[in-house]
DNA sequence: GATGAATGAGACTTCATTCAT
DNA sequence: TATGAATGAAGTCTCATTCAT
């Protein structure tokens, strides 16, 4: 039970998953009650406990299914050369991967509080830190830290923060991709390691 | 409760709103209860009742009070001609409050979709959109408004989402603000209105 | 405190009283907290207990003051003879005396549960029974005693149960004492004491 | 909590209901704690809300089961001719009826303040309307108005508010039932429709 | 594969009351 | 005559979780 990707049992496994996702995304972890996601789903309480261990881990699990692109890009990242090539893939690739999840997103986005004592965050925590690693000179300057962390949180406005802006979805997407993009660039020829 | 019986010092109010926004900040706002906080105090959960009306209501009061720096920030910004130097300007205003309440604000990034619920999001929203609006041009292009959001982001992460990387607090928030004027200059610049 | 009629200290002490009893028939006693009363006459909670021993003193102090004309009232009933004149003078002046304090009649029959368990429930059980021995003859049938009881009633009923019906108060009032009046009267007669 | 830990009958619905009326009646509704009742029962708080949603919809589930018969008294007065006979057999069947569900009437009419504001007061004050209606003739004058609601007023004191009054509770009950049948007699002649 | 019944812990909140000033 | 500050007890209700069936 947890990350071990079972056998598609009916597929209420499933439902659960997407349903709690969805509620937890949209009111937050505390305030989603294992009640409701029953209710939602047209089961009892006591079904969700078949399902899974506790209510961390329905989040848990749904993480784990949805955080392997991640893992797979960041693996792919460190196997290449750190050019601005690189860099500029990661962060093409990084926003597809931010469209395809980004439920997920949104909830970590807004419960950063709750999700930092859960299991996730030392992941998600860790996570950040390998893709800036990733797209940062090792011998950064400060600034341009920021200028990468930064390029990450574009990207992640680019799907969410925005949402109740106007425009439609790809194309505040992709105006946020060019903007981290900028900012990239900008801190890899700042940079002496990557201007060489 | 609370072994030493802490003479009543007339500041009661005020140190129930310090002592809750640090738990709200640090464990989040559903999780942290009121015994929590009146424990901390060393005074009855019934004496928090005396002074606020809800638990929302101590949060609420609190956000008032930090969020008068940041309404006079708006009232200044609009009465200025909307210059890039106006513009920088208010960066440089917005990061000093930023400093001031970092607690409220570490407290509102991380608990996004608690805040959403409860009456002061209304207001944060707005203020955001106002803030977004002072230092982008009225028919800015997508890309620019992502830009301006960018940098709003990038100071809050100076802020407190770097919190746990190396650096000194100062030279971070100043670091911050580097990458927001460049992003709001290059949003100006790019500007029909603003490039003329 | 209580029922020494303390020289009108201001007035304060009787407008807790007239507010207090006012909530109490409108929401019942249990309903109605200090706070409410106290919030309504612009005063705190602990300026009633300067007034007042407890929340059940500000009750008992009521009743007593508006029980006396009951108390002269059967003291006066126990001095005549039992004839039917007599019996139905009681009514004619008990119909008075309700009119007078009927609030407190209203509070006392809508709160009889709670009433019981007061200090005044005991002396209300006990002034009922004494108006039924005035009213009945004592060695009444069952059923004379029914409707010596039911008058009563009655008149209670021509008070506040016909609240909401049509009517004009006074002819309520007026209904209900003839009713009582007959009842009281059939009661009499069929009595072998009475009827002699 | 109880340290006989009784086999689940599958019958606790009931006992809580049965339970808590008796409570309610006794010590008045908002006196009675759920604590008090899950405690009486040997079974935890937690236990009534997987019953019933609120401690209100205890109360009202109740009602809702002894409310029926009255509805069908009802339902039948309402398709006879206004005779004196069938008011008298509505008084009976009445009677009947009061004697089934006696301790729902001793709370009813024992917390009438509390009971107003709950949704069974709107049922209740429309139920005593009703049933008024059937006993009286249309255009009764107000006399003999007062003389129908007193007739009812006699039968629930033959029930309970004569409870500490000498004598057998059904013979009792049989002389409150007589003098209602007199009263609505007399009512019933003295109008002009009735009489002819 | 799921339910019905229940629990223990704990949440927020309100209340009557007290007491120094 | 009153208030400001606080308390202890208790209330209603919700939650994650368990377990026999």
């Amino acid at each position: 039970m947890g990350s071990t990707p079972q056998p598609r049992r009916g597929n209420t496994r499933q439902r659960i998953q997407d349903v709690a996702l969805d509620l937890f995304a949209e009111q937050g972890y505390e305030k989603t009650s294992l009640r409701e996601i029953a209710e939602r789903l047209g089961v009892t309480k006591a079904a969700l406990y078949y399902h899974f261990k506790t209510k961390e881990d329905i989040l848990t699990s749904t993480f784990d299914d949805m955080n392997r692109p991640i893992e797979e890009l960041l693996e792919w990242g460190r196997q290449q050369p750190r050019t601005l090539e690189t860099k500029k893939e990661i962060l093409v690739r990084y926003s597809e991967v931010l469209e395809t999840a980004a439920p997920l997103f949104v909830f970590v986005q807004e419960n950063q509080a709750t999700v930092r004592e859960l299991k996730i965050g030392h992941t998600i925590k860790h996570r950040v830190i390998a893709l800036v690693d990733l797209i940062k000179e090792p011998d950064a300057a400060l600034t341009d830290q920021v200028r990468c962390f930064t390029a990450l949180m574009a990207m992640h406005a680019g799907v969410f923060a925005l949402k109740d802006a106007e425009g439609d979805p790809g194309e505040k997407r992709r105006a946020a991709l060019e903007v981290a993009v900028e900012l990239v660039t900008r801190a890899h020829e700042q940079d002496p390691g990557g201007a060489a």
